[in-house]
DNA sequence: CTAGAAGGCTAATACCATTAGCCAACCGCG
DNA sequence: CGCGGTTGGCTAATGGTATTAGCCTTCTAG
């Protein structure tokens, strides 16, 4: 190989940095080849185009989700294990919640596979209740929708005041727990 | 008024069809034009820029929602209402899923507005468990969250096949109403 | 009938992604 | 030690996009 240089992860960490800072509009080539301190073109020497670049970028972010809510999972099981899912989910959105929004754009495929190791830790989560094989799936897309859609919310600050916005959680995390226990 | 010609409203419908035809990535002012029959600098006589648009566009669709769950909680009460507000929901995504995905993007002001009058109808659904005010603000929360969430995950096709997937959100229904029931 | 505004146009600018083609540095091999 | 190929950078060029400036026509109000 020629001058030391750039990796296709470091591109990918750049793109996070960028992501971090100015959201996920910000994500531009010219953006990520100005922080490289290189010429725009050169990045297509370790990423085939944007796209390629939002894909990566996207799957990276839905497998940290993914390593943070299979710890907070591992060892618990019934609602304990639902409950810890709901909180480390939104912990890390609340954390990141520009990578949470930029996890949303453009669903390309090869986000299917990160996609589906999530919802093996959701179907970890739940299998305490002793759900067949049906009901856990519908189980686990009950739970996701609802993780999910607190977390769009939340992170696009589409909620009024952010106060209280740990009672309103606690509650759909009692909703959801009740209504797995009674079913 | 010089030629009659292009309107506001005229150019939001043509982006409107724009969304349905080709998603929210083909939302673009030459596209508009070009529907429209004009050169693109003429669309800023009607529209302040393509940030404008969007929001316009945005507000357009969510108040379309907006119409149609309201109309469905009209006349009902409790469960009922919650679930027929859940179903209206998710019956104008299954009916216009470009048009959902669209109203996501830019979370920009403005939309803020028609978000509270959703919130009022979502309000209005959950009056009869005779929660406090708060506990109406956090009931909602939760609804929305899981409404928005199921929603976004299909029109986006997170989920694996289509079919069956009435059955969860039937769950979801459920799990929801007898939360609230038994709270 | 006339003045002015409304709404169209062309031309120009700037930024972005992307492609093509060139060049230098580094590597492993003899 | 040197030499060739690969790797990774560069500049230049293209095309699509939004946006601004400034002109010109047409309608309409008075």
């Amino acid at each position: 190989m020629a001058r030391a240089a750039l990796s296709r992860d470091a591109v990918v960490e750049i793109a996070l940095g960028l992501v971090d800072d100015e959201g996920e509009r910000g994500l531009t080539l010219s953006a990520v080849a100005g922080r490289a301190g290189v010429a725009t073109p050169s990045l297509y020497k370790h990423v085939r185009n944007l796209a390629e670049l939002r894909e990566l970028v996207s799957i990276r972010i839905m497998n940290e989700l993914a390593d943070e809510a299979g710890a907070a999972v591992l060892g618990r099981s019934g609602d304990e294990a639902v409950r810890a899912l709901m909180r480390s989910w939104r912990t890390y959105v609340v954390r990141h919640p520009r990578r949470y929004s930029a996890m949303l754009q453009v669903p390309h495929p090869g986000l299917a596979e990160a996609g589906s190791r999530l919802l093996g830790i959701v179907l970890a989560a739940l299998r305490a209740y002793g759900l067949g094989d049906s009901g856990a799936i519908h189980a686990a897309r009950c739970l996701r929708a609802a993780m999910h859609g607190f977390s769009v919310l939340e992170a696009e600050g589409a909620f009024g005041l952010p106060e209280k916005l740990d009672e309103s959680y606690d509650l759909l995390i009692d909703m959801l727990t009740s209504g797995l226990g009674t079913d």
